[in-house]
DNA sequence: TATTGTTATACTCTATAACTATA
DNA sequence: TATAGTTATAGAGTATAACAATA
């Protein structure tokens, strides 16, 4: 007799937190995603707006770095932003190497509606999980966060 | 005056649980990953080892519906384990259109030797973090990869 | 000599269409 | 006609090397 599966198990991976942490990542960047699509965004993108928002006149190297991503993978996203007229890119006058980035107008408000929006789909995703937990998920996730910085030093 | 940046601020991101999940789970990735090359495997095809290990006789489509990833992709992946001998892949008898994977004693050993490397990488990365803390995460995780099969029904 | 941003390129992961062999 | 597995291919995302301009 050759032997047949009725119903997967997964029981073995479901012992790992990291396994249902990625699992419910891949959840959570879909809809991220889905949401964005409405502003033309992408996570990425969305992520490069915020922080240029929020940190007016941001170099394109430090940009990739709070990105965790390698600058030539920065420049397209770059572009794209600046094409769109939601950014400036202008040179450094004491260092004619640098790019500082800046939110136009427009780029501040698609920023606000997208975040606004992106707000509202966390809120539908967590509204089961009540606040002391979130913040003990927020707590815990920054941890192992720490430990790799911990790692690599 | 030009604005210029000292530190980067993500202040607005990290106001999203699903930034620091993106975050946390991008270090567990990597380390994992780190991990399972010892064993010259990847987070996919020890996760496919693992299934198919736990459900012996289990088809590629089933496989592909439990990794949620799509059959083409799925076939380079089985051709390296069963290269490898560490999988079989044998036709079903009453429907010669399905392969039935089962694990070989060679990949049932790997896939211990893994487990419990993996096992000892997770342990590291949250022994900070206390027993009731993790069930309660897992079960929010849970709770969040519930949501969006709600959403698609 | 080192750094900023860029180009070219490659590798992985993932997704879709179309094929074959079976049902 | 529908399904299991396959092939070919294309699109993201990410990584490295090498270059021009500047320090």
């Amino acid at each position: 007799m050759q032997p047949q599966i009725d119903k997967v198990s997964d029981a073995p991976l479901r012992e790992f937190v990291g396994y249902h942490i990625k699992r419910a990542f891949n959840v959570i960047q879909a809809d991220l995603n889905d949401v964005l699509s409405r502003f033309d965004l992408r996570m990425i993108s969305y992520s490069a707006l915020v922080l240029i928002v929020e940190n007016p006149g941001i170099r394109q190297s430090q940009l990739a770095t709070a990105l965790a991503i390698e600058r030539p993978n920065l420049v397209v996203i770059i572009d794209e932003l600046e094409k769109r007229e939601l950014i400036t890119r202008d040179r450094l006058l004491t260092d004619r190497r640098a790019y500082l980035l800046q939110a136009t107008l427009a780029g501040r408000r698609l920023c606000d509606k997208a975040a606004t929006a992106v707000g509202a789909h966390e809120e539908a995703l967590f509204e089961e999980i009540d606040k002391d937990t979130r913040s003990s998920i927020v707590d815990a996730l920054n941890r192992i966060e720490a430990k790799s910085r911990e790692d690599r030093s």
